[in-house]
DNA sequence: ATTATCTATAGATCTATAGATAATGC
DNA sequence: ATTATCTATAGATCTATAGATAATGC
């Protein structure tokens, strides 16, 4: 049913999926940034991807900043969620490193655009975007803490603590479209990695059913959304 | 001593490291595109930071684009050239792969600037510059092939194989000027991580003792300048 | 004569704003 | 009246080219 609506009709009609224009506008602009680049990336052509005038952005987002930033939290948010429902079953360090890595990963690998590509963009390392480097950075610091506290039992050197953070963020390259059946099983297979790396060999299968455990529960089946 | 040179005279002192006036150019645009993008660094801006005008960056580049090319171009060839003399020697698949791993991230860690993250710019997937992808994708397949044989040894899942190449590409998020003290180090536990993460766990001291051997002979000390 | 720089500028963008217009909602 | 769009455009870029100028080299 397209039910028409206030407002001035488009000359095109709608193209991209979300119910919102604001929506629409938001997938298009991941499209390209992810793809072209923030600063490549015209908002002009953003508004084509769109099907509406450049002009017409501006009635949803203040500039073109505020478009990148909007993207940028809808890519931690679910995990800082996903972590503090976690936190309320008091898991082990190690259970709770892995579930945290194996939701992460899926969360990027799945996602519609890879929006986890844009954090390794240097033009949105210049400020501006500070609440979401906060968020972000916050995140980090969860698997560093989780990291070091299984660093002590195992006698790996220290310094592979930041490794499970990298080891997840680098699933941005590894990201395609449409996504491979295989993501879902990669995810898992990086949730491993991140123990391995730090020392942890053997505990392995139980982590796993750990972490399929609350995954299950609310896993990332739907979110990376708009 | 400052000899004089043919040509009119510069408005502004040199101020930038580097022989001739090109790789003065290039140390400023290494500069600006790994920490602005390379989109968002104008020509103006890169000639402003060497000390000259805007056009004058055309007599030795025809685009920006060349200039972008002639950067991405250092960073995989010393590696493709150290890993070419490296199989002069037999070393076995493990070996090879440590040394590679330890050459590479030293490499990337080292830069003068953060060169490495340029690789992960979208806006440089879009063709022109398919003379550096191809010998990008040479490097990753020669991670790719070490990491098969190994894990064929260790019986881990085959989809560990892309990961020490991504653990490497990593180091890009963990560079930082001026270079830390502990980043030699550093890239010798990714390369360790690189074994774990395939399974080996045993043999680590002697690959590390075979890679210092490698390294100390063309270590990758004064490579990664202009 | 050759070289490395300079000045000046054309033509093509690009972002954001002002204000008109065509719907619905009350 | 309110909303979502549209048209038009100002002002600020930005890349690349044309051609002048000030050195050295022969």
């Amino acid at each position: 049913m397209e039910t028409t609506r206030a407002g001035r009709p488009r000359l095109t009609e709608r193209r991209r999926p979300g119910t919102t224009a604001r929506e629409e506008i938001l997938d298009a602009a991941g499209e390209l940034f992810t793809t072209r680049g923030y600063a490549s990336t015209s908002t002009r052509a953003i508004a084509e991807a769109v099907g509406i005038r450049q002009a017409s952005l501006y009635h949803y987002f203040k500039t073109k900043d505020e478009l990148l930033s909007a993207l940028l939290h809808q890519t931690v948010t679910p995990t800082l969620t996903f972590l503090s429902a976690l936190r309320h079953d008091d898991p082990s360090a190690a259970q709770c490193l892995h579930a945290l890595a194996a939701f992460d990963g899926a969360q990027l690998l799945t996602s519609r655009w890879n929006l986890g590509a844009l954090y390794l963009l240097p033009e949105l390392r210049e400020a501006r975007l500070a609440t979401f480097w906060t968020e972000r950075e916050r995140l980090r610091l969860a698997y560093l803490d989780l990291s070091r506290a299984i660093l002590a039992s195992t006698g790996v050197a220290d310094d592979a603590a930041d490794l499970p953070f990298r080891l997840v963020e680098s699933l941005v390259n590894m990201w395609s479209q449409p996504p491979q059946s295989d993501h879902a099983k990669l995810a898992g297979h990086v949730a491993d990695a991140c123990l391995r790396v730090l020392g942890v060999s053997d505990d392995l299968p139980d982590l796993r059913a750990s972490t399929h455990h609350y995954l299950g529960r609310n896993g990332p089946a739907k979110v990376g959304r708009l």
